[in-house]
DNA sequence: TTTCTAATTAGCCAAACGACTAATTATCTA
DNA sequence: TAGATAATTAGTCGTTTGGCTAATTAGAAA
């Protein structure tokens, strides 16, 4: 019981369950592509995909500096969540929304990716005055 | 997705989830006897049962002066996340012992038993003062 | 009608949760 | 080796959650 409840727990969160949901397209994504797509902090990201992997059901590799997230299928995996979760996701909107979302994520190379999260991050309220170079540059 | 997450929500919590565990087996039980097995206050067990009714989980049937819980097997119901949950459920020590308590305390009338838990609330940190004739009848 | 009673709702409090920033760790590269 | 960088951990803060008691509601029975 104290698993099960530990994935339950994981996957009653929005962003939670966004990130195991897009997991079930994408097969493997990594943590600054999910970071973009929540759009939360660096450590927010990290901490939502660490409930997941605690409760079994994301597996990390890393590899250089990147660290990629997958599903994880094992015998006490998520198979068997995932017939009865993905009817009900996929076609729910803000579920499509974030497909789409991702698609474009996924067009950008993880360094543009992550150079423009630091960007951002920098200064967030005043990017005219800090960054006037990038301040029209996402279109 | 919002009303997936409402049930993912609903059942991640351990006294949600063995409310829910309970029902696969008894299918219909009163508000009384569910707060026997959880042994919280009648306030913290209608919030509960309330929680899951509002998520799709479970129906309520009022009948007199008693409200009878059962799991709602409608077809946005809870049929088939039951699939993934009972093989979980089934072999766990706690809900093992969840099955046996309730076997006893469905050996109670309704009546006994709310008679009883009227009783413990009048002075619980003094029942050997104020009701003396009750000390020592709990087999 | 009045009284009793099972359940619910209101209001309160401590613990858990989710977000952030700052500091740290691990890894690549100049 | 020193500097840069993606991710994680530590620490903080406001919100939510889960428990309680007290008050209220709905239904039975005297």
């Amino acid at each position: 019981m104290e698993k099960t409840l530990l994935k339950l727990k994981a996957l009653a969160d929005g962003n939670r369950l966004r990130i195991f949901s897009v997991l079930t397209r994408y097969e493997e994504l990594c943590a600054c592509q999910i970071r973009e797509l929540l759009q939360v902090s660096g450590a927010t990201v990290s901490r939502h995909l660490g409930i997941l992997v605690t409760a079994g059901l994301l597996k990390s590799r890393k590899e250089s500096r990147w660290v990629y997230f997958t599903l994880d299928g094992g015998c006490d995996g998520v198979d068997n969540i995932l017939e009865w979760l993905l009817p009900r996701l996929q076609g729910s909107d803000p579920i499509q929304a974030d497909f789409e979302a991702l698609d474009r994520i996924m067009a950008v190379s993880k360094e543009d990716l992550c150079r423009q999260q630091r960007e951002e991050m920098c200064c967030p309220q005043q990017k005219e005055i800090c960054c006037p170079e990038q301040k029209n540059e996402q279109t």
